[in-house]
DNA sequence: ATCTAAACGAGACGGTACGTCGAGTCTTACC
DNA sequence: GGTAAGACTCGACGTACCGTCTCGTTTAGAT
């Protein structure tokens, strides 16, 4: 029952600084252009330490977001009883947040970085997408049950849906504006033929 | 109105052999690892020929796109006079093409080079969606007017949110299948409310 | 006995223009970092015209050698009658002419050129010392029979002495001065042992 | 006065392989063929750790020098109390190992190198005469002192004098063998009006 | 006076090497 | 044994020239 090794201890000084360095540079110089010596550098580190710690430029990434430290997770509105008002108000906020270019920016460095690693990718959904999905299945069914919708849609395709719709407007940087949150959710709910 | 000079011109076989081999490093390696040396060495052209023409190796993608050579596009299918039938064509096959591993590799490299260059990102998106959104807007108008749908909703928004949502399960690595083809078309049409 | 052909002569403007354009670059730049392509485009010539007829950097080099458009080939003085002064007039002027860093920096880059092709080596050297060693011999010859002098010491290694001595100072850049010809030409005609 | 940094030091095996391949290369391919991509290839050493510790090619070549790699220096020979045959022991030597063509090309790199690079001359010349130089200045002094010379010549001038003359038959490429030793020592210390 | 074929200016071509950057690994001294 | 520092090998970057190859234009004979 003894500890495993009389050793140093992994520096958590050094591990955050690493992740904040990373925050910054992903922001300040996009993914593409960060380096990892750079990392090092602001960070005051050796390179070592870090690839000892992760094997690659988007796995510190992912920790970031693990961490909250970029893409904070922004979570579906409390209950108030109606869905798609919740809905279009975490909606609406989300297009919102594109509106400041350093998120903007940040999420197509993010984009860039999950597209050529499935690790990160599989981190970043999951950090990004699990919360809402959980509860948005929980109210999705709750409101079948309530008769307020009658869909077999399941959540990860409402989610699907939502968040391409940010991914796509994030990439193609059409700067659309969040006015068309509400075309959308009363899609989302009302389908093209409107509500009757 | 003179002409700029008499002199050698440009090399189609050059010109050519490099979009191909752009082309198909960026299936094999993907767009990160794809580098400008490696296109020159497959084109059997000299580096200097390539930034003589293009200023970056997203650039060369972008005129891939351009030309066709890559991600043709998919048109919308003729006009049944059913929308919805069409729209779900149209879905069912764009969502059946990315379970070909070298189409998903293709499109994520090209997610990723527009990432992080916007003028990529114009071509590919006008390239991509723009033959569809014409069409697009002009059906959606006409099923106004048939009365097929009751909708305010703009052809951009109806586009964002399929390609969006295409390119999100792009990234995901989701592997959701084509089924959800006809949720989210029954969705955009009915609501998840449902048809009545 | 029909002409060869009946087409357009070489350019002389072009010719001349490429030979100024390469002593000028020569002296401003040095031979090593001289380049074809700035000779042509200091000349307004196409590179083409320089390849049609030199086959190297040192062939131009060479062709402007025999020109007499760098380093003029110093003929040894009248013949006063006394060798022993003529040389020591001869060698105090070349010994001069160094002084000149212009003419320094242009014999060095003769050098460097010279010391990778041998062509270029044969011309710069019967160039240079042809005409001297010539009337060299005839003097030593003279000198000999009138008794002035003594030895079997052919022309060509006085010149050797002579030129060497010269070419290894340009090298060290020493910047001995040309107080040194007097000792020089006093050894070269006494001996260490001094005249008696 | 403290230490810089405790960090890896430089790595010895890096240095050696350098300097081999440089002298390697120089004798094969000449030293304006020869590039710094192949020094490394031959070294298997980075390029990067060419450029961190040597500034140019010729920098390269100087320490190659210094280390006694090439052209070791050819010492005088011991003082058997005749300073001429000496000489002449050394002269015929040094005229002797020209005959090598490797010696010969060799030394036509060290010259193209020290012409456009003063350092490179001023390591070469230090090195290659230094020596030589102290000695030849004492033996001339002493022989002064014997009586066996009487003159005011420099051992500056005469090394000039002697080297010189080395490099310019390497340079002229005109092979005229080692027997003109003779007549130049002859001449050195009788003068061209010969032995009373 | 027209014809014609080589020389010309320009510059694109396939290459080689440049000197720099960063990747990922390693070797120090220090803690 | 973790760490800061930084040297190591390696590969790619974007640039400069190499020597060759078209282009359209120019120009001096030969007809």
């Amino acid at each position: 029952m003894s500890e495993p090794s009389p050793t140093r201890p992994r520096s958590e000084r050094a591990r955050t600084a690493i992740l904040a360095a990373t925050r910054d540079l992903v922001a300040e110089v996009g993914y593409e252009q960060m380096s990892i010596e750079g990392i090092a550098a602001r960070a005051h580190v050796g390179k070592q330490t870090i690839y000892r710690w992760w094997k690659s430029k988007s796995a510190i990434l992912a920790e970031c977001v693990l961490e909250g430290l970029i893409l904070p997770s922004r979570e579906l509105p409390p209950d108030t009883g109606d869905l798609r008002d919740d809905l279009l108000v975490w909606f609406r906020g989300a297009l919102h947040e594109l509106g400041d270019p350093a998120n903007a920016s940040l999420l197509r460095g993010l984009v860039s970085a999950a597209a050529d690693d499935p690790d990160l990718a599989a981190v970043l959904y999951e950090r990004l997408t699990g919360p809402q999905e959980a509860s948005m299945a929980a109210r999705l069914r709750e409101a079948e049950a309530d008769g307020e919708i009658d869909s077999a849609l399941t959540s990860t395709a409402v989610i699907e849906m939502l968040f391409g719709t940010i991914v796509y407007r994030i990439l193609s940087r059409l700067d659309v504006g969040p006015d068309l949150a509400d075309g959308l959710i009363d899609t989302l709910f009302d389908g093209l033929r409107g509500a009757k």
